[in-house]
Parts: C-alpha cells; sequence; structure tokens
DNA sequence: CGCAACCTTGACACTTGTCAACACAAGTGG
DNA sequence: CCACTTGTGTTGACAAGTGTCAAGGTTGCG
C-alpha cells in the first residue's frame, strides 16, 4: 500500500521558496482528514479562547485532540522552571502524540486565540483503526509529519543564523497560513517578539532588531499602528535575502 | 486502555541524572518488541558495516527498518548541500517513520559500525497492526518516542551554551547504553569531533575545548593514547557541572 | 492620569565561529 | 627505513554574532 505524497509542507527550511504553489489541495486534504475522523470518531467538539489549557505536562494520557480551528502553542518546561515553546499547532494538526511512549503528556498544549478542538479516547481511536485502515493512514501520517516537522525546525534552529531563523519563521508562517487558504500578503504574528524569540532560541531584542532591519530592506512592511501585523511584498526576495548573506559569510 | 510508562528516557536535557537506573528493565523492554516485531512480522534480516546505506534521502517510501544491533546516524541533506546528522539511533529504534507522510525517505541512514537491521514493508506492518493490536502499541510508541526524544533535543540546542550541549550529548550517549544493559563508565564515542559538533550545532574546535575543558576538572578522563574513548567517574558531578555554570550566568 | 505590556534602540561584554599552526597516528610507496 | 600524505585532534588569536543591560517610546486599560 503506497501512500500519496502528501503536502509534506518542507516548512522552516532555508531554501527559498514559493509561498505555498499547493494552497487549496493541501487544504482540501486536512479537510478531507477532519470529515473522516468526524465521521468514524465522533469526537467531543470544544470551543477554546486564548489561554485556554488543552493539556499540561505530567497530566496521564488517554485522550489526542485534533485541531479544528485556531492557534495552539506546545510549551516545554525544563528543569530549572524556564519554559520553551517547542511547536506551533494549527487547523488539521494532532495534539498529544508525545505522550503515547510515556502514558503522560510531554508538555503544555496551550491556546492562544479562540479556536475547536476535537477531543478522541485513545483507545476508541484504536478500535477504529483496526476497522478502518484508511484512518491508520491518516493518524500515521500526522505522527511521521509531526517528526519531519520538527526535524525541520531542529535543523533551522542549529544551523541557521539569527535573521536566516526569523526569515524562516515568516515563511514557515506564511506557508501555514497559504496551505489552509488564507491570504500571505497580510499577515498577523499572534506573537510576541518574546515568544517568537523564545520559539526560535533567540532573546527577544534580537527578533526586534531582524525584524527593523528587514523593515528598513522593505522586505516586510509593518502595518499603521500595529507592529505585529506585517506584510511581505516579495516573497522571493525574503528568501534571497538570506541566501544572500550566507553566501557572503562563505567568502574570505 | 493505559498504556504502561515507557522506558521513556528523558535523554538529553539539562537535568542531573543517575545514568540509567533502569537499566535492566528497559533492555527487557526492547527485547521483548523484537521478539514480537520477529515472530509477528518475519523481517528480512541483514548485517550491514560502517558506511552501509540503509536509506537515501528522497527514495521512494515502501518499508521500514527496525535495528536490531549497531549505531546509526540520520543526515539531512539541507538545499546548499550541507549535511546535518539530525539523530543517532541504537538497537530497538526503527528508521523510516517520517517518510511515511512523504512517500519518500525524508533523510539518509547511515550505519556507523557493524549491525543487524530488520526490514518490514509498510503495509504488511498495517495488515499486522490490523490482527494484533499489541504490535500497533509498539509501533505508536517507537513513534511518540521518536517525537519525544526530538523535542528534547531541541530544547537541549536550542537554550543550552556549548559545554552544556556536550554534557547532555555525553549524559545522551552513557544513557542509552546503559538503557541497553551496557557498561557506562568507559564509553566509546565513536564520532569524530566534527560529527559530534555538527549533531550539536558547534563546530569540532569548539566541541574539542569544551571535551578538553572537562578532562581539566577532571570530569571526563581521555583514554590513553586514544581520545575518542572517554571515561566518566562521577555522573552526578558532570550534571552538577552544567547547573553551576547555569547558576553563575544568573548572577550579576 | 498612572500603570502595565510590549516594542525599539544603543552600548557593551561574552560566547562561539573562523583561521591558522601544530601534533599525532596510520597508511603508502620510494 | 624514511619521506609523504591523509585524517583526526588540540590550541591560540582574533573577529563576528548575539546576549545582557539600560533607557525610552507606544499602546491600551482601569
Amino acid at each position: 500500500m503506497q501512500l500519496q505524497p502528501a503536502c509534506t509542507a518542507s516548512n522552516f527550511t532555508a531554501a527559498p521558496r514559493q509561498a505555498a504553489p499547493e494552497a487549496g489541495a493541501c487544504g482540501q486534504r486536512i479537510a478531507d482528514a477532519l470529515k473522516l475522523i468526524a465521521t468514524l470518531l465522533e469526537p467531543q467538539r470544544r470551543v477554546v479562547h486564548a489561554g485556554d489549557v488543552i493539556y499540561r505536562a505530567g497530566e496521564p494520557f488517554s485522550r489526542l485532540h485534533i485541531l479544528n480551528s485556531g492557534l495552539f502553542k506546545l510549551l516545554s518546561l525544563s528543569a530549572d522552571g524556564r519554559e520553551q515553546v517547542v511547536g506551533l499547532r494549527l487547523r488539521g494538526d494532532w495534539l498529544g502524540f508525545s505522550a503515547i511512549a510515556g502514558g503522560v503528556y510531554a508538555c503544555d498544549a496551550i491556546a492562544m486565540d479562540t479556536g475547536e478542538v476535537w477531543t478522541v479516547p485513545y483507545d476508541a481511536l484504536l478500535r477504529a483503526c483496526s476497522r478502518h485502515p484508511e484512518l491508520t493512514a491518516i493518524v500515521h501520517e500526522a505522527m511521521s509529519h509531526e517528526i519531519v516537522r520538527d526535524r525541520d525546525s531542529l535543523i533551522a534552529l542549529c544551523t541557521l543564523p539569527a535573521d536566516a531563523r526569523v526569515v524562516a519563521f515568516l515563511q514557515f508562517w506564511a506557508d501555514s497560513l497559504a496551505r489552509r487558504g488564507l491570504r500571505t500578503d497580510q499577515i498577523s504574528l499572534r506573537l510576541t517578539r518574546a515568544e517568537i524569540g523564545n520559539y526560535l532560541g533567540l532573546t527577544l531584542e534580537t527578533v526586534s532588531r531582524v525584524l527593523s532591519k528587514l523593515a528598513r530592506a522593505r522586505l516586510i512592511a509593518f502595518n499603521e499602528k500595529n507592529r505585529r501585523d506585517i506584510c511581505i511584498p516579495d516573497f522571493h526576495a525574503l528568501g534571497a535575502f538570506v541566501q544572500r548573506r550566507e553566501a557572503g559569510v562563505g567568502l574570505h
């Protein structure tokens, strides 16, 4: 059984790329998966608001969550008490996979906006999967996708300098929106500088400086009176900016 | 159906921890999983040697691989040609999960040592899972474990300074060995400084300097005439070293 | 108005990368 | 046996990138 190629969303890499050329297709794909989940699993549906906790690290695991809408962050609490944003999740993503191995949730999942969460007991999911192979395919694909995405962000964080990380973040963000059929030229970050920096392994000052630099270079533009909404006039130029800098570093 | 807590191997974090207190239990757990896989799936078995390629990025996906012995690295090739080590895999780990979503392998998997690889067609695995729920549990746990492990290393790479990363790497390594029932006081890294640095997002010089510093502080000791084999006399002291530095950084 | 969040910018220090030189071991071929 | 090469590891000097600290600006809200 060969799976058809998914919209693997090679998000969060340095390669310059047009924003989601397969936008519609992938949005459809997500919609189809959600519809199948809705009909086969009849998940419990819940509307959440900014700040609502889906689960916390350490809680016993018994249910998985599928996001129908909204924006969510995954927070990992290190031993010394600092929080680290380890992922952002949107419509079509699953929450809770990381808890299967340990029996307890491995991080906090928190809504950053109004959204709808579907919840299914894990054992019910397993039973449904044994009856419906197409559901198994969707679950495995979602887990696999999460592995690929995490790996991509790992590479970005390991190898890219600060400004390239911020650019990669902007590309990732626009990609995620485009793939769900939303407009990408005018985007709202919905994260503070501190949260972006935390996610990217940078300080908030560095994020602010990079954004200012990009704005001075006309690669992005801030909305009037609101520096969280930004506009990306030319996607290709944004990626090329990073490429140029990397080439410069290589020179003597 | 509540899963029993697995040996989640919170490898690769900053928290000081004794090396694998549950060593035997976890080795047994891996052995049980392998036995189940062997009997239910009758995988094709193959002996590999250092440098052998299990798969390459871009090859079409149809089979998963389970490692019975040996050491393997996952290499991700970025757009501009640089290689990045994105993971190390040992006995009991699976290879190929990241290919499920995309239909093609997402990275290279290369043996670094003599070992034995078991290979199963993915569709055969799915069929077996539908008949044997306990196999599904093992597969899901392995995928979940991979997600957790990747996330842990992400945190380490994002938030830790260079010396803490190297210490975390040593702890991860000793943990991995201990969990499989091997001795941890005398370990062979089997990686060059360059490979360690690549994996940790550091240069080989930085890795070398950190190891020298640890050796000067008597936290590790090099083997005579072979600086790849190292000895860790006191595991707790190694972790405490990082904690102390972090506390120092916080002071004014 | 005052206050709290959030953002920006500058000066400075520190960590780490870059470049270079050298040491050492293993293999190769004269 | 000795040069020579290659791969690996160590160490130092220096520079670049980024974090830290501090000050001030803007927005929104009670």
